[in-house]
DNA sequence: AAGTACTAATTGGTCAGGCCAGTTGACCAG
DNA sequence: CTGGTCAACTGGCCTGACCAATTAGTACTT
């Protein structure tokens, strides 16, 4: 309840402040920065610091860095970088109804289009999936399996990352605590009856009814996640190395 | 087409290796990974080399950076990064299916729910836009600022940033020069006028006219760049650095 | 015996300075 | 004007060191 102290890193300033200048324009979209050394005295850190901070930068495909040139401005906005530190603007319901929307139009197309051959790497999640309810972290993968599996029907590579990158965001650390008192066998077999019908409607050819039925599954997702809250915050233990890992969040 | 040469930095192949020992299962979620010292003693390389990968990784969002504690793995799967260096396996026609696909239901829902300020917003970016054709950079800026505000009309953060990330993926170098032989005002202005039968659906809450109308649109976008194809390796120059940034691609 | 406060080892964060390799542009010979 | 050389940047990588946060161990108190 106290601190928000947060120390945040010194190259992550860095690149925050770089970012920004990005961002705002002072620093044109093709244009050269300054070589290292000369920021590192204009910011007046190591250049070992401003080094880290550039190479975030480039992870995000703000600036290309070429090697004995210089590095250039790419791009002016965020293109947010999916994983660590998003603000926690996106919270868990609001990622669940983007993936309602979005999942929703992916199964509708997939049901116009799955073979044979996709109806039964859908199988082989859900066998997978219910064949581990017991392990956090095996029946996440199957889990995800599924979904993108879904998205593997139309074919879109694209399709496919986004789908796994939304599943993917509920992993990191601010989530992945809120649903750790609600998470069991019980609720990961209720996700894998809504995922039963999902795969029926797809391999029928059933549009409307995949789409319902995707609809129904991350709605009740969002319920079963809702009903966790309130008590998420009791306990604040649990920091130890040794403890469990970050398990799952909530069922899809 | 000659050179295929990369010469891959090394702080980049260390990210790599680790990156595939945590997709392999190796090295287990949750698991704290070697002390930076180790690593660089294992690796044979030095420790702002091994401290440069895991920032990266870090950013990908698949490692935890704790200070004085030590470094754990967050999630197993890639969560790829948006910008930077993408297989090229998603091209530009991927992109553009799967953006129909979104931002056809995005469109649908928004239309539902705009109120007289969201409209207010999408005239501004429109206005922009009819302003600015002859500017490669700021018509492009424009054309965000439309897509993502149909993606702010629902009100989801998740929705607004998605879409911002797709548009921008055609900002990468090897998109960048495809569409850099049929740019013009000319077709920027085709944009335009579908742009704002979007609009008018919207505003007079037709879903199904909206969704219809991003579709054309995005149809026409994939149809203009097709139109590019055959032509685009002709000319191989505008390496130096003072020549134009990279400029847009496809209208959207 | 249990809990607490302190201490020491471990680990990431930052810095300084240096050398190497690729890039670039100016200069010079043909 | 063409081609080659060369010197001045610029990023890539390294060594070694110190600081700060965390954590585990220990001694002390209760």
């Amino acid at each position: 309840m106290f601190s928000p102290v947060e120390s945040r890193r010194l190259y992550r300033q860095v690149a925050d402040q770089i970012r920004l200048m990005i961002a705002s324009g002072e620093l044109a979209v093709g244009q050269r920065l300054p070589a290292e050394r000369d920021l590192a005295e204009q910011l007046s850190v190591s250049r070992p610091t401003v080094r880290e901070a550039l190479i975030v930068l480039e992870v995000e495909g703000l600036v290309n860095i070429r090697m004995g040139s210089g590095i250039y401005v790419v791009r002016q906005h965020a293109a947010t970088v999916t994983g660590a530190e998003r603000e926690p603007v996106e919270g868990p319901f609001e990622l669940l109804q983007a993936r309602a929307l979005i999942e929703c139009a992916i199964a509708e197309e997939a049901a116009g289009r799955a073979k044979p051959d996709d109806i039964a790497l859908l199988d082989e999640a859900l066998t997978r999936m219910g064949g581990v309810v017991n392990d956090a972290i095996a029946v996440l993968d199957a889990d995800r399996a599924f979904h993108t599996g879904i998205a593997a029907i139309v074919g879109n590579a694209t399709l496919i990352r986004v789908t796994g990158e939304m599943f993917d965001m509920r992993m990191t650390p601010y989530f992945a605590r809120l649903a750790s008192h609600f998470e069991g066998p019980t609720t990961w077999r209720s996700a894998l009856d809504e995922h039963r019908a999902i795969r029926d409607a797809i391999a029928a050819g059933d549009a409307a009814g995949a789409k319902a039925a995707m609809r129904a599954h991350l709605t009740m997702s969002q319920k079963r996640f809702s009903e966790s809250f309130g008590e998420e915050f009791s306990g604040e233990e649990e920091r130890g190395r040794n403890k469990r890992p970050s398990k799952g969040t909530a069922k899809t």
